[in-house]
DNA sequence: TATGAATGAGGGTTCATTCAT
DNA sequence: AATGAATGAACCCTCATTCAT
């Protein structure tokens, strides 16, 4: 399934063949169908896969933090960090979503990757709010923008071949924490400045 | 090339035939090789004609307006009309991103679009802000910002069946207008207010 | 189909590749599905074929006689001259009782060959009790023994590799005569005889 | 074996797989090498073994009886209760004789049931003759008679899903006994009859 | 300009068979 | 004696493309 991916995801599903991705694996292309029923089966799985780390991902990331600032601001890290993944996860769900024939536990999973994404954010900043650290905004609304417009910076690193995302991404992240009031200073230094300002 | 789009955009180049494209047109296939050199042919031909059909639309666009704030405001008020073929068009460039041969010819007219599509936003932006009418925002990031967040959406309504464009570019817009410092007054009302002040 | 047809008779269904009908016939494979559908849709236009080539072969030999001793002796000369032909027919109704998915078009085509094999003898038998050249016997009866026998001629033809046909239908035939209590002499003479009697 | 005969018998040889007949004896497929050479091996072996059987089968029906009568009776009412793995039997032997290659053992074992088969028949006939219960018929060919006749009925209930093989072997059953000049009294009756005569 | 027929190449899939354990 | 994993060869079928007309 990570050879799949890797393939999948620089190519569309048609132009990838089985052949290819059984010799990339180094096994015989019977041995695929050993695991998977269908060339669609092991799309559908590969894809299932890449949710299934994604939402590991940020889960692990949920555990990490406590304060809303640390973790909005770990979760654009994150994306810069894990861009490449990324790419791949929503190139596949892009290429999920034309032909290919709907399943059901796919479509699933894929609407709690989302569902899931854009909670995290809310509840940070539904927190940050409710502390006074940022503005009063919708908390749903502003994870929305937020994660919509990574899928745009996404689809633009497909159609530019030299798109720099770490650009975008940091062009976002400031202009985030600007939307919700917020210095974009860095993550650390914040916290301090935060404690400090508790302890009066 | 219609047909050729319309099929191309609902489902992936390798999964659409010249037989569904030739049955669709009501012609033979063979004719369609008539007329193009081959199947990726016709889809970069269908692809250049997509993207030409769009640089007319922002040459009309601009054409109607010399006012940024009109401008800006059709500009998303075109974008909920022409939801469809802007779908197409990002879908089909995608497609094109992966697999296809880069053709240069192609590559250049992408280029164009999105260039195109920037130039229209920051130079509005910019006659806003010189105007005094917008805060002073960097007019390029802005229009990039805009550019990119539409993309993000066009995918989400790929991704997401039940995917409200209208609504999420409302909330582009007013967003927008809030980050220009310009209140997401109906343009028309604001270019009638925008003349009162000039008058004085 | 006739190259289909043949190689079908001499091995079973699995055995005979698209390729080996295509070469056979002196075509491209995929010109085989230019004009059937799938290999099951091939053999079932065979059997069809032959069925009705069948069919055709029974309504001229009705055709030819009015009188039932005359089409009886014929039917019989007829399955020793197209023993080849029908031996292949068998053959393919039997692959096709086992395995092949149920085409109701080929099922009521088979229905209908064994109805006309049995319409043809009982009716001629039913006419011959009528006109008192036979014994009293049950026409359908009769008929069904007939046909069920030459079925199991063939069978054995198939198996025992140097099955002799001609025999075994000359058996079958002066049985069935000395069975209608007639004498098994050939047609034509046996014709001249009743003339001559009724005359008297 | 029994497996296999039991889908080899309801299906052709190419469509039935190794995993299959694996699955539905609850082993796994290697295991079927350990046991047999191939798939071919297994074939012949699952044919000889079946005509064994049958073969002990007549066997022990010689055994049974003395009395020609009896013989022959309980000959036809073995095989309306064993019309099932004589089915099975015809059936492989049929799909043995298209495709197969010739296996010498595999030949010689079908020759022998046929001879069989046709000297029990012929052995019975014959006695009955020479006691003379039976008219003047030559043994061999009235046994050839019967057996090719039983072979048609089995063919019949292939092609033909609803075929009353009972119904055709009673049939044929009381034609043999009118051939042989034989009132088709049920056999017990039939005994005691003579053992009365045996009397005077 | 338009088509029906034909083809070569290749792709997904299956399956008998083997291997390591 | 038994199995899960692995493979090579082949088969059905599709499809972009071409040819003859």
């Amino acid at each position: 399934m990570g050879v799949a991916l890797e393939l999948f995801s620089i190519r569309d599903f048609g132009s990838v063949t089985i052949k290819d991705i059984a010799s990339a694996a180094g096994v015989n292309t019977a041995l695929i169908y050993y695991y998977f029923d269908s060339k669609e089966g092991l799309f559908g799985a590969t894809l299932e896969n890449a949710v299934a780390q994604a939402l590991d991902n940020y889960r692990r990331l949920k555990e990490r933090h406590s304060d809303p600032v640390d973790l909005i601001a770990d979760w654009f890290d994150n994306h810069v960090q894990l861009s490449r993944p990324i790419r791949q996860l929503v190139k596949i769900m892009l290429d999920y979503s034309s032909t290919r024939t709907q399943i059901d536990v796919v479509d699933d999973v894929i609407k709690r990757f989302y569902d899931e994404e854009v909670e995290i954010l809310a509840g940070s900043i539904r927190r940050g709010v409710q502390l006074g650290i940022f503005r009063e905004v919708h908390p749903e609304r502003a994870a929305h923008l937020a994660s919509t417009h990574l899928d745009g910076i996404m689809v633009r690193s497909f159609i530019h071949r030299d798109y720099d995302i770490g650009a975008a991404l940091a062009e976002l992240k400031s202009l985030f924490w600007e939307y919700l009031g917020h210095a974009a200073v860095p993550a650390e230094m914040n916290r301090n400045l935060r404690r400090l300002q508790d302890v009066r």
